[in-house]
RNA sequence: GAGCCGUUAGCUCAGACGGUUAGAGCACCUGACUUUUAAUCAGGGGGUCCCGGGUUCGAGUCCCGGACGGCUCACCA
């Protein structure tokens, strides 16, 4: 992640904040407690940002290949088919194997025993909690001794992520949702209990209170006085200097990954926050959210494989959508004239740095609008976003410097076309020409209609060099069997794509609301199908029936929220900004696994 | 799906040409240390070298097969 998206100014985190994009899980007494300045003996929550997130512990690139995959070995003997539903084995029912004995685990497990035998439970419970790090490090930052021990007793609850003994003292490291705070233990503060603080392991959750003070060296401190247990944790965390590098590590136990890498912590904070300045955004613009079906009789709205899966009680065929679209726009035949929808698409495809199976989009529709409005309505979006999360309107991604100030350039899908062969190229062009021209640059057409030359031609040439935002706008109609004919160029449709560091970010277009051109196309489309193209769109009647229903006119569009993020946290993996990516299970698969769906 | 690279202690990593008992730092354990912070000092324990075959007197190292991951390509957003 870039030095921009982590260590930004304090504003950004400011303003995240004061939209309400903090913890919501704390129950309701942290809520209450929000914007007012925090009084011990008033006994709230504070909610402020975690203080490390200016610190960041890793480096900006991820470095070369790791190998260690380190994690603890799983015996291959530990699938198990759990469930048997109407003779189906269930998949993925898997049992790992916990019974890895390492020294360290194993002295955990004495520490555990020991301490049930004195009647202490180990995994304790309800903890009343007064203060968060962030807050008190806020608060107290700079305050001085007196006003450190006119301050009063604070509890906490957390993780400690560092011990260091001292002789009859020890310093710890507790870490809460918001940051970390040091505390301080004294065998003569806590006298026979000090004996059980330096028996805690690295790992361990308990809960703490004391009074702050200030060490020699000038850090913030709790003087414990008194703790309790709240979880035993059985298992070392990372190495703390060097953290928990191993990617594939790091995607599997993404809750190891959350606790010692604060950056990673950083990207979901953001992701957030992303999507919470979207929805504001159209939230303020009288955009209604809604969902729409996720299991869909009918996939359609985009050219891709579908997931298939089936519902017993109905004996039925589903797939897991791989767009939103056709139900989206059934919403605006209904009178739902600005409605979008953040949700999660599953595309049975491959997997890379740039796709996982599912992701998540946003897909929004505008009646009475035009693929101009929403150019500028995705210019706006952007920067406020930019400017809300990052401070700036310039991004920095990989090698790139990017700089989303608007207007940002439209380029014309036949005129990228034509500058890249050099030759003027049109929709009537003639297809051998064109071929001989992209095979001058290098290319070798795979034959077929003219369209997946003119797309290959595009792809190869053109969107590499599409590093500055750009709407490539008005693409040919083969390519668009849902978006609006220009009305002066029967063969071109209003759409854009938006691609940003060579990326597609967003595609979207006016809508095809003339329901007998639409049956043609599907028509059409339902041909390629029974030629065998898995990719042709279904066609949907009720959706045809919909729009016999009238649907106003209407501008779509879709943006990938995962892309998006990767764009403004500076991630070049599409896994590094989805909490669980899809990985083939740890040790292969399951021998009792059943053949794949597919 | 293809190519390349990787997998060694809980974590991060070394291990020349195939040759004693596989190493380091952190973590852990024991001891010392009552304001440390990558605490320090002294001592110690910890390994299915990813899995399975093979070659060899001898394999972490070489060969074959497999698993998983990373990157690139293909498909795609």
């Amino acid at each position: 992640m870039s030095e921009r998206a982590l260590a930004a100014p304090e504003s950004r985190y400011r303003a995240a904040h004061s939209q309400g994009a903090a913890l919501r899980d704390r129950g309701e007494e942290a809520t209450r407690g929000a914007g007012r300045i925090e009084r011990p003996e008033e006994g709230e929550r504070v909610r402020q940002p975690d203080p490390f997130l200016h610190v960041s512990s890793l480096s900006a690139d991820q470095g070369p290949p790791n190998r260690a995959r380190g994690g603890e070995r799983r015996g291959r003997d530990g699938w198990r088919a759990r469930h048997v539903h109407q003779g189906v084995p269930a998949l993925g029912a898997r049992t790992m194997t916990l019974d890895d004995e390492n020294e360290q685990i194993r002295q955990r497990r004495e520490k555990l025993e020991a301490l049930r035998r004195r009647g202490i439970d180990p995994f304790g419970g309800r903890y009343p909690v007064t203060h968060w790090a962030r807050g008190l490090a806020d608060r107290l930052g700079n305050a001085v001794d007196e006003e450190l021990k006119g301050f009063g007793a604070v509890s906490l609850a957390g993780r400690l992520v560092a011990l260091r003994h001292h002789g009859k003292t020890c310093f710890a490291h507790l870490m809460d949702q918001t940051g970390r705070i040091q505390l301080y233990a004294r065998a003569d503060a806590l006298g026979d209990e000090y004996a059980r603080f330096v028996d805690l392991d690295t790992g361990d959750f308990i809960g703490v209170t004391g009074e702050m003070f200030r060490t020699r060296t000038g850090e913030l401190t709790v003087a414990v006085k008194a703790f309790t247990f709240l979880a035993k944790s059985l298992r070392p965390l990372p190495e703390k200097w060097h953290g928990l590098k191993d990617v594939e590590t790091r995607y599997r136990q993404r809750y190891v990954d959350l606790v010692v890498n604060t950056e990673t912590r950083a990207i979901f904070q953001l992701r957030a926050r992303l999507i919470g300045g979207i929805r504001k955004f159209l939230d303020a613009r009288g955009f209604l959210e809604v969902e729409t079906p996720m299991m869909q009789p009918i996939p359609g709205g985009a050219i891709a494989r579908p997931f298939k899966t089936h519902h017993n009680a109905l004996d039925m065929e589903l797939y897991l959508r791989i767009a939103p679209e056709l139900y989206l726009k059934r919403l605006v035949v209904g009178g739902l004239e600005r409605v979008y929808e953040i949700n999660r698409n599953f595309r049975n495809e491959g997997v890379s740095t740039q796709h996982n199976p599912e992701f998540t989009t946003l897909e929004f529709y505008q009646a009475y609008a035009d693929y101009t409005d929403l150019m500028e309505l995705t210019e706006a979006l952007f920067t406020e976003l930019a400017q809300s999360l990052l401070g700036t309107h310039a991004l920095q991604w990989g090698e790139h410097a990017i700089s989303l100030t608007p207007p940002w350039r439209r380029l014309g899908f036949f005129e990228g076309i034509s500058q890249a062969l050099g030759m003027t190229v049109t929709p009537a062009t003639d297809a051998a020409a064109v071929a001989r021209a992209a095979a001058g640059k290098g290319l070798t057409p795979h034959g077929g209609a003219p369209w997946e030359l003119w797309k290959d031609v595009f792809e190869t040439l053109v969107e590499p060099t599409l590093v500055q935002p750009t709407f490539v706008i008005d693409f040919p109609i083969e390519l668009s069997p849902l978006a609006k004919r220009k009305r002066d160029n029967a063969a071109l449709v209003d759409r854009f794509e938006l691609f940003v560091g060579r990326r597609e970010l967003a595609n979207a277009y006016s809508e095809l609301n003339d329901p007998i051109d639409q049956l043609a196309r599907f028509r059409e489309q339902a041909q390629l199908l029974e030629r065998g193209d898995e990719e042709a769109h279904w066609l949907d009647e009720d959706y045809v029936r919909a729009l016999e229903q009238g649907m106003p006119p209407a501008a779509g569009e879709g943006i990938g929220i995962d892309r998006l993020l990767m764009l403004f946290a500076n991630q070049p993996s599409i896994r590094e900004v989805i909490l669980f990516p899809l990985l083939r299970p740890e040790g292969g698969r399951a021998p009792d696994e059943g053949g794949t769906e597919r």
